[in-house]
RNA sequence: GGUGUGGUAGUUCAGUUGGUUAGAAUACCUGCCUGUCACGCAGGGGGUCGCGGGUUCGAGUCCCGUCCAUACCGCCA
């Protein structure tokens, strides 16, 4: 580890990770950033930093007064270069790898200084996460974020080595390319010399891959950015990685196994996991039902239980009148205080989540059921929602009610949560599934019309083709979801390949042939020469990496991240730019800074 | 666009019911210290309490506005 692989210069023999006990008594030279620097009477001792390590130099002053002086003016993350000798520590470290021996100088150089850092370049730094954003290149000298971008690297490493062993070829499509309606929001780019007109960023080079298989590429890939101008969260950034890929020739099926392979290989040679069986496959219906989203996390149960019929047999208003109640089970919650109870009852309170209130039953440790309806409901009445929902004494009974969807959305919260403080969302446990059967539309309450669910190449399941036309809503598409912990690992979908089921779907999506000509053409052009079955998948290289590396954000995967308003804090972008090349672009602001 | 949380020393934070000169830790500077490795000990410097306005004899603290950060909702084919 840490050897400096075809580079010995006269900066350094080797790196400040690599020197043991064996080395003793070598002469080396080394080059890296003071971490520290400890004084003890005659004796000063500093830590060499660089990407491999730390190794410790000692300077006694009774040897060498001058140098020692030296050592002592070094401040944190100066660069310097030292030769000396490898020697056997008198007292060693075993915390660290090169903690048996240390470097006694014979020559330092200060090859440039440094301020004062505005925090510490640690593990654990005092620098807050906005400090830490306008000094990237600080944060990055530590190694918990080094090792995350090491990480990363690995991922990409992996991936192709993966994909290209498939025969997959990757292949750059263009970044200026044309802005649609559909979907996210795009970044737009004027154009000098097409006045008045605009390049878009891709949200992802789906149209290209596709053309890509009607070229006959067969089996694409490429680790690519994507562009979306939306409003951002801890894991959605403006600018993101995706692993893209397509294939040519192939149904769900095949691209299922393909990329199960892709998930597995990773896992087992960056984890040391091996997942021996085939992942879960979920239907959207049994996720939204039984878990209350479409990316469901089950590393734990706690399913959903529809008591809705038992609960609807007494004179509770709240449950009489709701279109849906659902329960899950809490094991071994039962003791749960009033107080913990009220903390629940508070969180799916919350306007984000939205339940008008949370009612429970306690499963007691004798068998008796306590509930906060008790004035409504029996202990038979409980007894049968206990069974229901699979109870045993000493579990506890969250029950929530409502309008369908909006109690399945806050049921979903309250697992999760519960999932959290019962400590079953290990970080070191992967649960890995295939949501698969997705609707094939969406409708949209703003604009009154259906969408895309996924995106309006997706096609839809042959045994559903003919509701296109008497109920779009209930299509099931040929698309799939890789769900890893409840985070979307990545997604994707078998096309449309033939013209006019691809105009039948922009029909379905409420486009006039002309618009559909004018955004799409070219894609349905080429769809009349030839166009081959195929499907494919994307994955969000960002949160596999943090996936990966146990992270809450993406942001610390990423080298020079945004922040929660798209902004680059370190260089300040975005920025004003001068008139001059306003009138370049024709271009007028609106807004006065 | 909305909701919550936060903004006090270089940094991370504490600061009670509104009341004397705004504290701690860490970082920084000086001195002591020959086996430290989060070294230790002693001393020192360091503040427009985000910004603007208001209430009050008196505001870090209460009120209004605003900016910034952050988590989430909407949004994200």
């Amino acid at each position: 580890m840490g050897r400096l692989v075809g580079l010995l210069n006269m900066y350094r023999t080797h790196t400040c990770g690599e020197l043991r006990i064996e080395n003793t008594g070598n002469t080396v030279t080394l080059a890296g950033w003071v971490q520290r620097t400890r004084k003890l009477g005659g004796m000063t001792f500093v830590d060499l930093r660089d990407r491999y390590g730390i190794t410790q130099l000692a300077f006694d002053e009774a040897v060498n007064t001058e140098l020692s002086e030296k050592a002592q003016k070094l401040g944190r993350e100066f660069v310097v270069q030292v030769t000396g000798k490898v020697a056997e520590r008198s007292s060693k470290n075993p915390k660290m790898p090169t903690g048996d021996i240390e470097i006694i100088a014979d020559e330092l150089i200060i090859l440039n200084a440094s301020e004062v850092p505005p925090f510490t370049i640690e593990d654990e730094t005092d620098g807050g996460d906005e400090l830490r954003m306008k000094y990237r290149y600080l944060d990055l000298r530590r190694a918990a974020v080094r090792k995350n971008l090491e990480l990363r690297n690995r991922l990409c490493f992996e991936t192709r080595n993966y994909l290209i062993s498939k025969d997959f070829i990757e292949t750059e499509t263009p970044v200026l390319i044309k802005s649609t309606p559909e979907g996210a929001r795009d970044f737009v780019v004027p154009s000098r010399m097409n006045a008045g007109e605009f390049y878009a960023l891709p949200q992802s080079p789906q149209t290209f891959k596709q053309l890509l298989m009607v070229s006959g590429f067969d089996r694409y890939f490429q680790i690519v950015k994507c562009f979306r101008d939306e409003d951002l969260r801890a894991d959605r950034q403006p600018e993101f990685t995706q692993i893209d890929c397509e294939m040519s020739f192939v149904e769900q099926e095949d691209i299922l196994n393909m990329f199960e392979g892709l998930v597995k290989e990773v896992f087992k040679n960056i984890k040391g996991i091996d997942f021996k069986d085939p992942f879960l496959r979920m239907p959207y219906s049994e996720a939204m039902e039984f878990y209350g989203c479409d990316k469901p996390d089950i590393r734990f149960g706690m399913r959903f239980v529809d008591i809705t019929a038992e609960a609807k047999t007494r004179d509770f208003i709240v449950f009489n009148e709701a279109e849906y109640v659902g329960a899950i089970c809490a094991e071994a919650c039962a003791a749960y205080t009033r107080k913990e109870l009220d903390a629940l009852t508070d969180f799916v309170k919350r306007p984000q989540i939205g339940a008008k209130g949370m009612v429970y039953v306690k499963y007691e440790a004798d068998g008796s059921l306590k509930s906060s309806v008790d004035k409504f409901y029996s202990q038979d009445d409980l007894k049968v929602w206990a069974d229901k929902t699979n109870a045993k004494p000493g579990d506890l009974i969250l029950i929530l009610s409502g309008e369908k969807d909006k109690t399945l959305r806050a049921l979903c919260e309250l697992r999760l949560e519960m999932g959290s403080r019962l400590g079953l969302r290990n970080k070191e446990v992967y649960a890995p599934l295939w949501v698969v059967d997705f609707p094939l539309l969406e409708w949209d309450e703003e604009n009154q019309r259906y969408s895309a669910m996924h995106h309006p190449f997706t096609s839809p399941k042959k045994e559903d083709l003919a509701l296109m036309k008497t109920n779009p809503g209930a299509v099931r598409a040929n698309a799939y979801d890789m769900v890893i912990n409840g985070v979307e690992l990545g997604g994707g979908s078998i096309r449309i390949h033939d013209k006019d089921l691809q105009a039948t779907m922009f029909e379905c999506l409420g486009f006039t042939k002309e618009q559909a000509e004018y955004q799409f053409g070219f894609l349905m052009n080429a769809f009349k020469f030839g166009a081959p079955p195929h499907g494919g998948i994307a994955f969000g290289l960002d949160r596999f990496v943090s996936l990966l590396a146990g992270l809450d954000s993406i942001r610390d995967c990423i080298a020079f991240p945004k922040n929660n308003s798209g902004r680059d804090v370190m260089i300040d972008a975005p920025s004003l730019i001068d008139d001059k090349q306003l009138n370049e672009l024709n271009l007028v602001v609106n807004i006065q800074k």
